[in-house]
DNA sequence: TAGATTGTTAATCGATTAACAATC
DNA sequence: TAGATTGTTAATCGATTAACAATC
């Protein structure tokens, strides 16, 4: 059933297979199945069928799934077709590339405005964004409703600027910076921690050292 | 027991563990208790028992863990104290924020150049990382011994470019383009999908409002 | 029709949590 | 000592996989 709470399990195989089904589509395939999805995909059937279930996405018995369908459908739960207004907090390296990404336009984040404190940043227009003074954050956010702050400071500001978004009326905030932020329950929070995942990078590698390690001393 | 495999669910824990635990020894605290860092980390304490349990990680009947040594031990499984070669390739936002993340040469791994086809890139330098012809980096992977490629192209480019990285000898692969690559089983792979974090916000997003529907409705 | 493939229940597997004797 | 907290086993919970009747 829709309804009840689905596993965040499900939900992060969600966007790989809107990528899939996309790619299909561009390729003009109509019809897919669970086998066929698994082979791209890497899950099992089994899931496939399971995952889907779970959403009440049906297929046809004997035939498989219709590849448009399933599409929107997966595009419709991902919440894709709303627009949300956003804005950078902290106009550094990662803030700059985050704003001149434009695969984030094509998927309906509207980055409204860049915030920092510093006066050479402040002016500047970064693909067409304006960089703003950190000290108007609070009216803009306020009376441009926007709803999803990214926030990308160092971590010794992490906090306060979040703070400061939820005050002013944010619903969500997508922390790029490289501390743990914590927030009120009814705020969505969603972490991109690089050093995190530089860190599994760097784990994988000295696991797979030792186990050379390993096989040499068998 | 450190050998046996360790589930990616413990492994994903660590970085945390051991951001944490820096705080703490930054505030010269020297001991802790499972109690304590769940407080922190929001982990139970059974399960912080169980992951340092994994590790063979001992701490004091009665008395906790010391917060030294559990950090160092963490960084140790993390190999944090291994550095590593590496190169960017493509040199557009993202490829140059990844370039000019001191947070990386912190943690030990040295970006050697960038890579990028287009003529204006080519030549400049990055926070001190040149950019260098897509031509010369199959030598340059080679003879530099480059161990960690990190794929920032557009997904057109992407599998190829893995291609050509392994065929030289990487070891493993970064990957931030919108894509999924296929490496063979030898070849260390870590996504980094900036689009899938931002379909998560999405869902959440989508989610949290057909809640508030629900409960209108009641 | 016969082969393919679904939806769904049951079985299995794995991860988290609870419990508690041991003991600092 | 008594309170605190470990290491570790057992119980629980949840997610994945297997199985298969239904049927296109």
């Amino acid at each position: 059933m829709i309804s009840d709470s689905i596993s965040l399990a499900v939900i992060r195989r969600l966007p790989k297979y809107h990528r899939h089904l996309g790619s299909l589509l561009k390729d003009e395939i109509t019809r897919t199945s669970s086998t066929h999805l698994s082979s791209l995909l890497g899950f099992t059937p089994s899931q496939i069928r399971q995952d889907l279930h779970n959403f009440g996405i049906f297929g046809h018995l004997g035939r498989g799934y219709d590849v448009e369908k399933l599409y929107i459908a997966i595009g419709e739960i991902l919440g894709l077709d709303y627009s949300y207004n956003t804005v950078i907090i902290g106009a550094g390296n990662l803030g700059q590339s985050l704003a001149s990404n434009r695969d984030f336009e094509k998927h309906n984040l509207r980055i409204k405005a860049a915030f920092d404190k510093s006066p050479e940043k402040i002016g500047q227009e970064i693909h067409g964004i304006e960089v703003l003074d950190i000290r108007h954050l609070d009216h803009f956010v306020r009376y441009q409703k926007i709803e999803v702050g990214i926030l990308c400071t160092n971590k010794e500001s992490a906090q306060q600027m979040a703070d400061r978004l939820i005050v002013n009326g944010i619903k969500a905030i997508w922390n790029f910076s490289p501390t743990d932020i914590v927030v009120p329950k009814h705020i969505i929070l969603e972490n991109s921690n690089l050093i995190e995942s530089l860190f599994l990078v760097s784990y994988k590698f000295n696991d797979r050292k030792s186990d050379l390690i390993h096989s040499l001393s068998l």
